[in-house]
DNA sequence: AGAGAAATTATACACTTGAATAATTACTGG
DNA sequence: CCAGTAATTATTCAAGTGTATAATTTCTCT
């Protein structure tokens, strides 16, 4: 009977450096960046550290392709619910606002990462052109969105009141998703996204009501 | 002529602490916690590393002290102009709103601290517990201002309304706070503030106007 | 089945870190 | 003025860090 236990198997480039980037994502979330050790997140990835090594050439890069990664994961979780909505401008408005202010994207996790990339990505030129893309990107959306709704709603306004609208709306979302990840128990199912709606219609003055959702 | 170069100069404990929770604050700020380094904290206060441990007897109590001393500005500086208005309520909330989203409290140092204690805050079952304490604190004023503001007006609303206006406000002065911190140079000095201010009145339907401050 | 190549592990190294201890230095009280 | 004491510096230490390189192991291809 010959030794049946392999000592490793090998994996596709593609799943091993998946695999290392979630355990780099949980580490940097739990302990930061600098406390997501090389050795930790091998540990976590179940490999050997030099293996990280192989498929990234520093913790630079393998912290930069996480982040990368989440930054994908996180605009994509906001904006499919909405791109999914066939109907009007005040529909995909809402859907936005809903997706927005519900799990994956409110989660305590998201925000311990974006705590924890803070500081890189304000000190990395490459991380920080990503998060600026992204933030700009979603305020842009937000501001076409609530453009579209105000004319659909023959309500149409000027160029710096749509501006300080998406600028408001933008914070309250994300002073809401910010709110709803630190304190994940403050709020019941749904909370959250009802106050944005809400919130958001007050401000804007249209109305968002959470209507049937099209598969 | 003898030898006036002093190696060192002895400093009372409470200005050396202060120094050194100063340094510390800034180095949190630059490099996270842990790219908070005793030598760094050190040089930066202009002492040896040694000392570090004379006033603190470890890197994790110099944290939490400056943590705590950094809460205690944070909250002074954002109570201390609404309690400086004697007039009504609703002078009383705009001179909050105002100073909540007014520099020293918006600013980009204010954001990296609070993204860098972070982690240790949710770890920390002390940190956490100031973290909370003044989180709490801040929201609870903020719901007694607009509920009196709202009476003031002749407009009384129910609890469960009341609660939903705090948290709905409490997160769009935190995203605007956000905001203004992580892109300094995107808002004109006041524009924040007028746009809080702006967005408090429509969603609560109290007329936010910036009054003349008494001195 | 077996050699070649790539994936993975194993080991080593130079450096940083927080902490501990020993050695100086400056101030204070008589 | 000068001892005593506390503040400050200087040095040391063990553990942890990212990186580099060498040694194995698994898989593929014919």
């Amino acid at each position: 009977m010959s030794d049946e236990r392999r000592k490793f198997k090998r994996e596709s480039a593609e799943s091993r450096k998946e695999a290392l980037i979630l355990a780099t994502l949980e580490l940097v979330a739990e302990n930061g960046v600098r406390g997501a050790t090389v050795r930790g997140i091998a540990e976590r990835a179940d490999v050997t550290q030099g293996l990280i090594r192989h498929y990234f050439s520093s913790k630079e890069e393998l912290i930069t392709a996480a982040y990368e990664h989440h930054m994908t994961f996180m605009t994509d979780q906001t904006f499919a619910p909405a791109s999914a909505v066939q109907g009007t401008a005040l529909e995909r408005l809402t859907a936005f606002v809903t997706a927005s202010l519900t799990p994956p994207v409110v989660d305590p996790r998201a925000i311990a990462l974006w705590a924890s990339f803070l500081n890189k990505v304000q000190q990395d030129p490459h991380m920080k052109a990503t998060h600026e893309r992204t933030y700009a990107y979603f305020r842009d959306q937000l501001e076409a969105l609530i453009t579209a709704a105000l004319n659909e709603a023959g309500r149409p306004a000027p160029p710096a009141r749509l501006r300080q609208l998406a600028i408001a709306c933008n914070a309250l979302i994300d002073g809401l998703w910010l709110e709803g990840g630190a304190l994940p128990d403050a709020f019941a199912p749904g909370e959250l996204a009802e106050i944005g709606r809400q919130s958001v219609a007050a401000m804007t003055g249209l109305n968002l009501k959470q209507g049937a959702e099209t598969s």
